[in-house]
DNA sequence: CATCCATGTGTAATCGATTAACTACGGCCT
DNA sequence: AGGCCGTAGTTAATCGATTACACATGGATG
């Protein structure tokens, strides 16, 4: 910058004026500012700058599995809508590990971001209060922890889980295999609580990880005792489960009915096509980044809740009639 | 910081030394520091430290479409061997969009990243010839541009596709629609070019842009050309194309052979599996952030050349026999 | 013609760390 | 006892920007 002043013969705090576009400067010293720069190749730097301005335009975004395209999805979508506000992500990959998760949102407030987006791996509060102690906007994404006091955002799958129930039971399924997502994660705990609640006493639960190997052993207990429908609780427990359906040379839907949490775009490639209650993801994403946004310019934007849609494809089999 | 050094009775000074494990401080006074550190729960300004050492200990990484699930993979290995040197990773997404990718290359040197790895979108080579000028360390990473002076790191699918065009032509198939990658990148001519000239004149190209709806459309206009065997150059476009398949009604492998370049987790869950050409994803992930490292350290790494693989699981149909 | 104000630019403090150069202290040797 | 040296710790410069405040210039005004 120095450099610049010099080449313009100005000094410094004109080439900063210009830069950050204050009125002050005459158009003609802007001219040669401008010329200085462009001649010497000059890029601000940018950690010097947040130094002194204490603002990065950074968003920190936690994310439990960058592998799981559910996440992938929502990832994109922050990311767009962040850019279209002059913000850039920086994305943070926990691996639906606690101890990962801590570190790299410790890493990122380190790097003062401006605002963190976190899908916790838990619904251990400590951490999010850790954040928000720290006076650093915090959304919560996807999930939720115990006694949240900072904005979430997340998709409400009750209304499409009730009606997936109802099909199932009045289809005359009698056992239900329900593969559930970690009891410690909100939307493991709330989905399959929705789900087994209006199945009455014909769900069979087994807990997963909301990773595909623990997919294909949860189906393989349920079908051991003699599940006549599966519902996965998340995509890659549904691949996991799909691939165990395959291998015991299972047809859907005539051997078993089969649903999934989490739409996928091959999903309805299969043969049968997969019914799937399906995410708004992309609007998930963009909510969340617009609700940091408003807390980090001081408003106190509300809980986001976007309803998820049972989509029918036909692995339901007769119970789609 | 200061409130540390005061709490402590001692100078930033010392506090910093104590922070970076310097030999000077003594087991006592380092003590009473980390003492002040705990109970004000301290932590540095990464921004503060970076400018002074000019080192971030972060890698940028430049790719094409998060939302494909090869790159995701790729940019999780990169992620995990970044981490286990104790570096961090910012990932950026371009989006096919050369523009897009341009910004971000800026935004992320910028931020003084230590080094870049770039999956660039076209192989025009300005964008790294600029980012080198600058003096950053960059890896380039499944994808080359002309006449690159950094180290690639990239998968070899020459021995597949031959291979794959061997059993195509054996089978008897006279017409083979290959959907090619864009022209403009390493990776679109490369394949296409490998394939086509095992394949004698029996192939007709179209080209899509690695996404899935050109992949639906090239598939269209080759099964309208009457093509009895379609090969996508990435899974995508793979993607799309089944599609078309199914939205034809044709039967794999019956009316049509079918393969894709890039191996995904639910392709051997399709009836018939599908059989692919494999990249060693994670492999490259990790040598590519492996080679960035030890050209950050002053080191020259050669360029990777890993190679890609047939798998058969039968879409082929009689080929495979 | 002196005074005042507006306007454009420069000077220097500041953000929060690192680190070279210096000081103070205590022990050891002759 | 005096000189020397090694060591723990402090002072202050520095990284590259931003910005409050000071200053100079020129035109308008009484």
């Amino acid at each position: 910058m120095k450099d610049v002043a010099q080449h313009a013969g100005v000094s410094t705090a004109t080439v900063s004026r210009v830069l950050n576009g204050h009125a002050a400067p005459t158009p003609e010293t802007r001219e040669r500012v401008l010329a200085a720069i462009e001649e010497l190749g000059y890029r601000p730097n940018a950690l010097a700058r947040s130094l002194r301005t204490t603002s990065t335009q950074t968003l920190g975004l936690v994310i439990s599995d960058l592998l799981n395209p559910f996440f992938a999805e929502i990832a994109r979508a922050v990311e767009d809508e962040a850019r279209s506000h002059g913000y850039c992500v920086v994305i943070g990959n926990a691996d639906e590990n606690t101890e990962q998760e801590a570190t790299y949102v410790r890493t990122l407030l380190d790097r003062r971001v401006d605002g963190l987006l976190l899908c916790p791996a838990t619904d251990d509060p400590s951490l999010v209060r850790e954040v928000s102690a720290g006076g650093v906007p915090v959304v919560l994404l996807d999930r939720t922890v115990r006694g949240a006091t900072c904005p979430v955002v997340r998709a409400d799958g009750s209304e499409a889980l009730t009606a997936l129930a109802r099909r199932l039971v009045g289809a005359g399924h009698t056992r239900i295999g329900v593969i559930a997502g970690p009891p410690n994660t909100s939307t493991g705990r709330e989905r399959t609580d929705v789900l087994t609640g209006s199945l009455g006493g014909l769900a069979q639960v087994v807990h997963g990880d909301f990773r595909q190997e623990s997919g294909s052993q949860a189906a393989a207990k349920l079908l051991d005792d003699g599940a006549t429908a599966l519902v996965a609780m998340d995509n890659l427990m549904g691949l996991g489960a799909l691939g165990e359906v395959r291998a015991r040379g299972l047809q859907i839907p005539h051997d078993i009915a089969f649903a999934v949490f989490d739409d996928q775009p091959w999903f309805p490639l299969l043969d049968p096509p997969i019914t799937v209650v399906a995410q708004p993801t992309v609007e998930m994403g963009r909510a969340a980044a617009r609700s940091l946004l408003a807390l980090i310019n001081g408003q106190q934007p509300d809980d986001v809740k976007l309803t998820a849609k049972l989509v029918l494809r036909g692995s339901l089999g007769e119970a789609e009639l």
